[in-house]
DNA sequence: TAAACCAGTTTATTTTATAAACCAAATATT
DNA sequence: AATATTTGGTTTATAAAATAAACTGGTTTA
């Protein structure tokens, strides 16, 4: 019987993205927040950030809304429960590698 | 004149990945380590991180020696000052992201 | 001496990130 | 009023990255 990866725990790998990551960064610390506010936050290309929010929704991490903000149409998104605890794992996994003590 | 990218600083891609980070963040923490114990710490296969040890050696991350075990060839792995630099910025940048507080 | 094994490397494949091109609606310009 | 421009995105094509499969050269074992 083989023994295996004692070390290091596998890091989720949705949150392992330097835009996804980001965008989970402020959503964390706000009710809401737009698309518009977050690409200005984060400085990606509409583009970029259009799919990696997908990816976050698909997996429910955020919340995506599509309203209207007077005429023009306004994307807001949410963090979920889900992707709250994800996020917090992921913090605690990454200490590992970091060599940051828990808690 | 745009104002860009306020918030967040952006992260090493040479770091930011599981297993290249893994490699330095068990460098970091000795004097030297050879291939074979680096791939039972990490469970990763032989050529992933022969692949990953060749990108850190390439930037001078890591110092990489091919010495002999006995008849076994043997190859030594030791963080260098310009890695241990990165790592040490790599980990305050990320922590703007993770939301843990500078020192 | 051939089969299996060890310590890796090289190469091919899959996945991922990213930007370029596009679209519909709203606003500004002549 | 028609047309040009901007806004707020989405879709698609391309570039880069991660990863495993296949391979190599020497070593030990049967």
């Amino acid at each position: 019987m083989e023994e295996k990866q004692t070390t290091f725990k596998p890091l989720d790998p949705l949150l392992h993205s330097e835009l996804r990551l980001a965008v989970m960064s402020i959503l964390i610390g706000v009710v809401e927040a737009d698309f518009v506010y977050i690409k200005s936050q984060t400085g990606a290309t509409a583009g970029n950030l259009s799919v990696q929010i997908d990816k976050l929704s698909a997996a429910e991490y955020i919340q995506v809304e599509k309203t209207f903000k007077g005429k023009k149409t306004c994307t807001l998104c949410r963090i979920t429960d889900k992707g709250r605890n994800a996020f917090a794992e992921y913090v605690e996994t990454l200490k590992q590698y970091l060599q940051i003590p828990k808690v």
